[in-house]
DNA sequence: CTTTGAAAGTGTAAAATTCACATTTATTAA
DNA sequence: TTAATAAATGTGAATTTTACACTTTCAAAG
């Protein structure tokens, strides 16, 4: 078969990836020092060029485990970002992703990169159009967390309600009141409250949790949404 | 400066999109059927590749222009498809989008196509990832439906509650109660009502609206968000 | 061993929103 | 004048969301 699209242009493609972590007060992101031109110094996202025989999830992947090592992270695409001179050197379209991480299992990060955490609100100015990439993952977070219980990647397993309101304080960007958020999440039917106590936080301790995925996939599976 | 980029991979990158149309019945969709190969005589969506000069928007632009003759469509990228053989010829790359257009004011499609209207629900199957890209598409306007004030896009600029209703009807996939309709957009406050009446549905005629874009912004500006 | 401090845990009533539902009005064609 | 057809309109019940404060537990301090 001959070639039809042989006088179409090429571009170069990579992928971005706005990784979110929770350090029981503040959502914050990943971000690397470049230590490679252009914009050495600067800060950015962690990123990589698409090879030919992978696709855009398989590229996220691999940059994400070659930072931190983990795999079967949740990571969804966000968009694509095309802006003709985005990155100076050459035309290059950016795909951008974003990953959930649990910081506290995971602080092995390689140290090739110099990788810093920075709270979503403190974090400094990036390269590109990385920014716009930072805003649309946290809308899109914060859409997300409220429609599918993705909220639990970012928690060690077992976790406290304490742990899990602060969390979606952090995602939402605002105050929750306890004993409603403690009702609607137990009105949702899908974590399992354990024996165990969590006796750092305070004298009396306070139960913990964790998310009852089989019990969540089945009910879903008869017809129920969450919802936050 | 050195390219430092240049022993990377290339690709080329396409846009595909999703035309939806309402004929005060049905959402459909536009489709072509393609007269080259690969896959010569199915039906799929309208694409083409990108440009080495131009934005992925820029490019779905292009291509919906070329198509209907419409410019000023809205146009909204819905994300990148990126399996390694999804396009049997050559490592493609596509991103989708999709184009809300209102058919009754624009029929004329260009010949050069054999462009046809399908029914959501009726569409024939399409090459290679496509059917994927319009089940996403289904599924983000339906949201964004309930979300922005996008609905419009497909109506004529002047149309009735019942056309409303029924749009949203076809988007949602499902009835909705008339009375409670009217009475949600008429608290939403942006539309606005005419003194003249559209006589081909009844004997009593019904009264025409148009959306109020200025009034809608500046209720936006003061807080407001729609929410069907 | 009693007191104190600090966070955990718990329920209810008011307010707001959503939902279900049926009759009257306007018009023209018969 | 009557009949037929779609348009227009409001209310009460049910559900969901919100606001809100006191009691419990336990270790550390005295």
């Amino acid at each position: 078969m001959i070639n039809l699209y042989k006088d179409e242009d090429k571009a170069l493609v990579a992928v971005d990836c706005i990784i979110f972590g929770f350090d029981n007060e503040n959502l914050k992101i990943l971000l690397i020092k470049r230590d490679f031109e252009p914009e050495r110094g600067k800060w950015s996202l962690m990123g990589g060029f698409l090879k030919k025989s992978e696709t855009l999830d398989e590229a996220a992947d691999r940059v994400l485990r070659h930072l931190t090592g983990l795999n079967n992270v949740y990571l969804e695409q966000l968009r694509g970002y095309s802006k003709v001179d985005r990155d100076p050197v050459e035309r290059t379209l950016s795909l951008a992703y974003y990953a959930l991480i649990n910081i506290s299992d995971h602080t092995e990060i390689n140290e090739e990169y110099s990788a810093k955490w920075f709270n979503i609100d403190e974090a400094p100015s990036l390269i590109f159009d990385h920014q716009e990439m930072v805003r649309y993952a946290i809308s899109r977070l914060r859409y997300r967390a409220q429609t599918k219980p993705i909220g639990f990647e970012l928690l060690p397993q077992k976790f406290t309600m304490k742990q899990l309101q602060s969390l979606y304080e952090a995602i939402l960007g605002e105050k929750l009141d306890k004993r409603n958020f403690i009702n609607k999440i137990n009105g949702l039917d899908i974590l399992l409250k354990l024996d165990e106590k969590d006796m750092n936080s305070s004298r009396k301790g306070s139960y913990l949790y964790t998310f009852d995925e089989l019990k969540y996939r089945a009910k879903v599976s008869d017809g129920f949404t969450f919802k936050l």
